[in-house]
DNA sequence: GCCAAAAGTTAGCCCCGACTAACTTTTGGA
DNA sequence: TCCAAAAGTTAGTCGGGGCTAACTTTTGGC
């Protein structure tokens, strides 16, 4: 409860939108093997220009290459970050599933928890998920 | 992974800092019995005129009452969101240490965690909680 | 009781994330 | 092939959350 304890919180907000989205870019070039704008308004529920606004941004931060009216591309960085984001987000989703929320829930939930999670956490979720429930001291 | 996830995460945003702020505010009436605002500058590393627009947006919203250069006050309904909120920070950080993760850590990283959860993953939460871990299911 | 320091307020600025509206470029079907 | 619809871009607006700087009010110690 000490001071500082919500600067780390507002600087993962600052990222958190650039994850979501180069984690989606990511997925789409797997799935589609192309990335449009389009389609991240759909999923996003966002507007096109919002989109637009977004992918100059990631631009900015060098994680994303595009030329107008092109397909979007991952930097190194952003295939970087989308990877370490995706397992992160996997894991939170698998472990709620693990405790018992719907895999529906479980999915929604996991988008705004994966951003919170630190390394110490992270990794007690996998190990729970890895060799089971930790001995209940109670 | 359907459209509209991201719609609840935005809308999580809107209400994020606002629920930080009255948890704080009743916490503080607790053990101090006063609230100013200077000591959430501190607690929240912002500068005094960040808690003021915070303030004048909390008061805007019903959840606080406040009369220039006087003591902040919880109006009924930010009593309400805070003994709520504090309700799932609680049930967020012993889960965290439940399952784990340092003292220090949980605290911080269920500050991030609690506006994200549903109430189904609260109540999985609060259920490993009161009554163990779930069958094992692998 | 006075006056400086502490606390609170106000004004003006910035960036982000969203929007609408109007425009340009690509595209694909008749 | 051509032209309308779809996709992408750009400009302008808004509110939120942050800042600094300059101001006013409280306060507390001498």
């Amino acid at each position: 409860m000490a001071k500082k304890v919500h600067q780390r919180t507002r600087n993962d907000h600052a990222s958190e939108i650039a994850e979501d989205y180069v984690e989606a870019i990511a997925e789409a070039i797997d799935v589609n093997g192309i990335c449009r704008s389009i389609d991240w308004a759909d999923r996003f529920a966002v507007t096109h220009a919002t989109v637009n606004n977004h992918v100059a941004r990631l631009q900015r931060d060098g994680l994303v290459h595009t030329e107008p009216y092109q397909p979007i591309e991952l930097t190194a960085a952003g295939k970087r970050l989308a990877t370490t984001s995706r397992k992160r987000h996997d894991i939170v989703r698998l472990f709620l599933e693990a405790i018992g929320v719907s895999k529906q829930t479980a999915s929604v939930d996991s988008e705004g928890i994966e951003h919170h999670v630190s390394r110490e956490t992270l990794d007690a979720m996998k190990h729970v998920l890895d060799h089971g429930w930790p001995a209940r001291e109670a």
